[in-house]
DNA sequence: ATTGGCACTCGGGCAAGGGGAGTGCCAATC
DNA sequence: GATTGGCACTCCCCTTGCCCGAGTGCCAAT
């Protein structure tokens, strides 16, 4: 009973700083939300709530702010599910609906995130680890060197371009885009190491090196630490927050453009809605922010994650449901091809 | 004499002011400029010099820096061709040997540019419309799915999934593809369209509308208006020069993710290195920026565009040089291929 | 446990003042 | 006629001092 007054002050709190960016005083909680008690029995409850570490006060006599912590119980806690408005709804539908291709969902799905949060939004490419090969095929550019073009069952295509070690002929090229064809397409992409080898072996010897050299090529394509691709959007949301992250923003720019930065932080996505709040980040440079992110996929299998990056003070409930929603969209999207 | 004298004490209110971000008074130009006159001097072609609107004051009492007008003068008049060291050579060219496809190119050339200028670059992927035609490749996803892959001699790929209007066989596909390979390898993009609706009206009654589905599918691909792509990089360093711009820096990123703001500051590129400062500037958000962008492409045709974006009181030599090499190692590469 | 009252703290806004950088102008000089 | 030193003037900006008010913590009363 006593607690759940304190949790509610503690929600208060939350709600009040992330709608006014300014520190609540035990007033004003009086004044927006009935609580049924006076200022004075808010203020030991924020005694209380600030010593167990939820709330912090920027300075004395300055009202309160939630802390990192503060916000994780909030999250963790009291915040319901919000759901989506169906104008919202009918907004994601529309905007993905129009998609012509891979690129373009993302592309529209990163800018769809960014506008519905208001923040930076990111968005991965499915994963070619958890894809299958749904074609491959391989241009002649010149005798000696090849355009290799892999087609995997989730929409992505990713080209290389080789350097072959000796000249091919177009009938030799044709021949072992047949074979590759027969011996990879329906396989799982992280298995083409496997199933390719063989091919190196069964080449005539003029021809072994050519064929490494593509086969490698292959397998160095669909390696997962360079197969990786994500998609940044929104970025102008963040100058609008510029007062918000401790220091400046600049930081947090650069380490927005890091893949390897927004790999870490879409790594480990599953079904769920994750959420690191501040200092819960793994990134340094982003311990100011709040990462709410999720996985898509088809089926159960999450095949990439999407998510959004925001400061720490957030309206959370809101963000989550819209990631939330997208990444429905996009599985959806998935399993429609 | 005298006028040169004049233009003298420009380029050191250019430079000073580039370098310091503060204005610059009499004063300090004597001392960090060998002029050979007395501040009083100075002062007087000050005053000229602001009458013809080259510079400003930004109160009295302040130094002065210079106006748009005034840069123009810089870059047009006073500033000599800054060469880049060998070091900046080696890096550019080391940076760019490494890629592995196309899309690598153009990501890395535009962090390159962003890290040599230390400001926001841009980098258009080359123009389909001005490449031809190296393969097509045609799919079957499923019984009414195609997904069409169009090769372009630039190293372009585009992909385009087709929603058909009545099944097709596997053997269809296959003939259909060898049809459109036929027709089109070799031909320009922008031609796609003449060269293709033959093969409309010479399908048989059944097929036409799929075939038609998928010519218009091409056609609709390399259309000028959505065949573009630029890739943008370096955002983080705008927030370095967050006072610089007039108002903040939110305008600006916002500017900088349309597309078709960035086609329409890379769309009039040439051979030459081109400068638009402030409100030359086509764009109303960026004309408290410049621009400095040329073209690149194979032999004497351009095929897209690179630059970069930034604050007014930029380094022009020292940015156009970066942009002029960036443009020619891209052409190179071009080239190679 | 809750409440009203009260003294206390401290940040932020405002006005006043001084320092300083820089200017424009003028009379003198070459 | 261009150049120069001198000088009065302007105005930004930093610092100081001050007050106000929001908000707190504590306490005694219920």
């Amino acid at each position: 009973m006593l607690e759940d007054r304190r949790l509610a002050v503690l929600r208060a709190i939350v709600e009040d700083y992330v709608s006014t960016r300014e520190p609540v005083g035990s007033k004003a909680i009086v004044e927006r939300h009935a609580l049924g008690v006076s200022s004075a029995t808010i203020r030991n409850d924020m005694a209380f709530l600030e010593e167990e570490g939820y709330i912090a006060q920027p300075h004395t006599s300055a009202g309160r702010i939630p802390t990192d912590f503060g916000y994780r119980a909030f999250v963790d806690r009291l915040s319901g599910v919000k759901p989506l408005s169906s104008a919202e709804r009918r907004a994601i539908s529309d905007f993905l609906a129009g998609a012509v291709d891979l690129d373009d969902v993302m592309a529209r799905s990163v800018r769809l995130l960014a506008q519905l949060t208001r923040q930076v939004a990111l968005v991965q490419y499915p994963s070619l680890v958890q894809s299958t090969v749904l074609h491959i095929e391989l241009v002649r550019l010149s005798e000696s060197r090849l355009l290799l073009v892999l087609i995997a069952d989730t929409g992505r295509v990713e080209q290389r371009s080789i350097d072959l070690p000796a000249a091919m002929t177009e009938d030799e090229v044709t021949s072992l885009r047949a074979r590759l064809v027969a011996s990879a397409i329906g396989e799982r992409c992280s298995d083409l190491g496997d199933q390719l080898t063989p091919l190196v072996d069964a080449a005539t010897p003029e021809l072994r090196p050519a064929v490494a050299a593509v086969v490698a090529s292959l397998i160095e394509a669909t390696a997962d630490t360079v197969e990786q691709r994500i998609v940044l959007g929104g970025t102008a949301n963040l100058a609008r927050y510029r007062d918000s992250f401790s220091i400046s923003l600049e930081p947090v720019l650069e380490a927005l453009e890091e893949q390897v930065v927004l790999l870490r932080l879409l790594g480990e996505v599953s079904g769920e809605v994750t959420v690191r709040i501040g200092h819960e980040n793994p990134v340094e440079d982003l311990q100011g922010t709040s990462l709410v992110a999720t996985g898509y996929g088809r089926g159960d299998s999450v095949v990439a994650g999407v998510g959004v990056v925001g400061p720490t003070h957030m309206d959370y409930p809101g963000t989550m449901a819209s990631v939330h929603a997208v990444a429905q969209y996009l599985s959806q999207i998935l399993d429609e091809n």
